[in-house]
DNA sequence: ATGGGTGCAAACAGTTTGCAGTTAC
DNA sequence: GTAACTGCAAACTGTTTGCACCCAT
């Protein structure tokens, strides 16, 4: 699927709704185009707001939902860690992260060989680069423990 | 400074306070301790329910000024895109950020020298990896441009 | 003493939810 | 026909702001 909300990418996008029992609305149809169609990684207000011009009766709220649950089925993200509260780094040296996608835990490591990398030539034509860093996203040792006990000990309600 | 919120680290910050023309107070020292004493990076509430053991006292938007004060003078940082509008990505391939500080925008690029980067091992002792991208931060050619300009013809006040 | 900082409460913005009517399947 | 979806409005949550008092300098 390229990026370009052209009709073959589009009839690839109904039919993966279709595959998932998701409706074929023009409404999910707009909103996807519009998030497919750009790569600024827009908000739902940009979205709603470009939506709007070919659907001008269209709710926000229909905007949020549609981008959630397209975004529950994997078929857009939310970009890095936005949309979740406020979180602060006293961390000043350079340093990258590893999120838990479970239970959204935050750590800090360092990297040797990654310290030595040398930014892609790819990132420089964006722009001058200040700082860089890698997030992993991941199943933290804990919730990996926890999802292994799970499977180990079905038996015991435990976990129920 | 280290992250263990020693007497020497909360010196340190103290003059950096004082440097700066920030008044050293309870609530501040105990809020920048708690802060720079865990790398969980924890939100503003959890800041808050922490610095509440010693100041029972201290209010919510207290944390909140000065965690963003701090922040504004560079004591510490926000984690990635936290805090902003949920912003979405249609761009389903591998792919790394470039964010500007200046503008916000946010740019996808490639890179095949990254791809073939093995995760290190430092990540991986965090957890098992599902995926990982480079977060670049820097300011993006059409605000660099704007800058220059600036610089280039300050006669002209075609930026006041 | 005085300007920055704090606590309170009220305002705000983005996001989510309940409901009734509508539409794709 | 029926379950999913939409639009509306109201609720919710995290964050910010105005104001009067207080404290570090």
């Amino acid at each position: 699927m390229e990026k370009d909300g052209s009709k073959d990418s589009m009839d690839a996008f109904a039919r993966e709704c279709r595959d998932r029992g998701l409706k074929v609305t023009y409404q999910r149809m707009e909103i996807f185009r519009v998030a497919v169609s750009t790569d600024e990684h827009p908000d739902a207000v940009t979205v709603h707001k470009r939506v709007k011009k070919r659907i001008p009766t269209i709710s926000l709220d229909t905007v949020y939902r549609n981008l959630k649950l397209l975004a529950a089925h994997g078929l857009l993200a939310v970009v890095g860690t936005s949309g979740e509260h406020l979180r602060f780094d006293a961390n000043r040296g350079p340093h990258h992260h590893f999120t838990c996608v479970r239970c959204g835990m935050i750590r800090d490591f360092t990297s040797e060989v990654l310290a030595a990398l040398p930014l892609p030539r790819e990132a420089q034509d964006l722009g001058v680069p200040l700082s860089q860093h890698l997030e992993v996203k991941g199943i933290c040792v804990a919730c990996e423990k926890k999802e292994q006990r799970k499977k180990e000990a079905p038996r015991h309600k435990r976990d129920a």
